[in-house]
DNA sequence: TTAAAACCGACTCTGAGAGTCGGTTTTAAG
DNA sequence: CTTAAAACCGACTCTCAGAGTCGGTTTTAA
């Protein structure tokens, strides 16, 4: 039950490009990235580029080029970044929302753990659905999130 | 992002131990268990030794032997289960309670990320630390369960 | 005494995740 | 117009934990 490296990365990347948004230098490379969150040049790139397919940041190629948000930080949810990069919330296969990702098992009916697996999917999603990339940059208060709600 | 079938089926286990908790029969054998949850025998073996070694089942040997739940299901958190056979809770590796689980990264101190994870496990925690075993078996309502707090 | 059960360690098999590599295209700057 | 810095892309390897199997040992009720 561990978010993949994928995701984590991911996640610094885009706290990394929002921090700068906004200001003089938002544009970033790929090198300048992995350089200061130390990851991977090549593996990292790899990340941009699906982030980049969901449209969660923007690119300019050539000299001078590198990676930015598309949106404003505070319009751009956690939850969308794991869900770009992990492909899915759900902690199980039974209850995930997405179509393809979803396994619905013989045994569904009777199962007396479906519920909990609902909820655990629904108390993730609500509290990354209510985070977003500024609360990262700027944290609301001496620490932690306010709740959220779905 | 996904909880192990060792988890997902462990926790069946559980919820079908609890199912006849108290009631004539209420101790099983791998082979029933097994059988009528649809897992592997072999694996599930593996499973609740697991569980059992943590003290959550007990077991009998011999003719008619099997295994039984160690307390009463309302007295056994899901979290309890999640965390022994999952080893942590943790959602990534920097946040783990358990000290031989967590590493920390050397970056930790300016790591923008590290709130959401906290958040993350804070949530998983308090929601998996306010259901129990009872819970499945006799779903409090229609449909869901209330809120817990830490 | 027998058969049903838990117990246990060692083994295989597989796939996803993590990371690498080589080359192509775009573009600002000199 | 040339060069170098950058994004872009597909194919490749490597590793390891998860999932499952297997063969044998011990315990115990009938």
């Amino acid at each position: 039950m561990e978010f993949s490296k994928r995701t984590q990365y991911g996640l610094r990347a885009m706290a990394y490009l929002a921090n700068s948004f906004g200001k003089k230098e938002s544009i970033h490379s790929l090198k300048e990235i992995s350089k200061k969150e130390k990851i991977s040049f090549d593996y990292l790139e790899k990340i941009l580029s699906k982030l980049e397919k969901k449209g969660l940041v923007g690119s300019k190629r050539g000299v001078q080029g590198g990676y930015f948000l598309n949106r404003r930080p505070n319009k751009i949810k956690i939850i969308e970044i794991i869900k770009a990069l992990e492909g899915t919330m759900a902690p199980v296969k039974c209850v995930a929302k997405e179509k393809s990702k979803r396994y619905k098992c013989p045994q569904r009916r009777a199962c007396k753990t479906f519920n909990v697996w609902q909820k655990v999917q629904e108390v993730l999603y609500s509290t990354l659905n209510s985070i977003t990339l500024a609360d990262l940059v700027n944290p609301p208060k001496k620490q932690g999130f306010k709740q959220g709600k779905k």
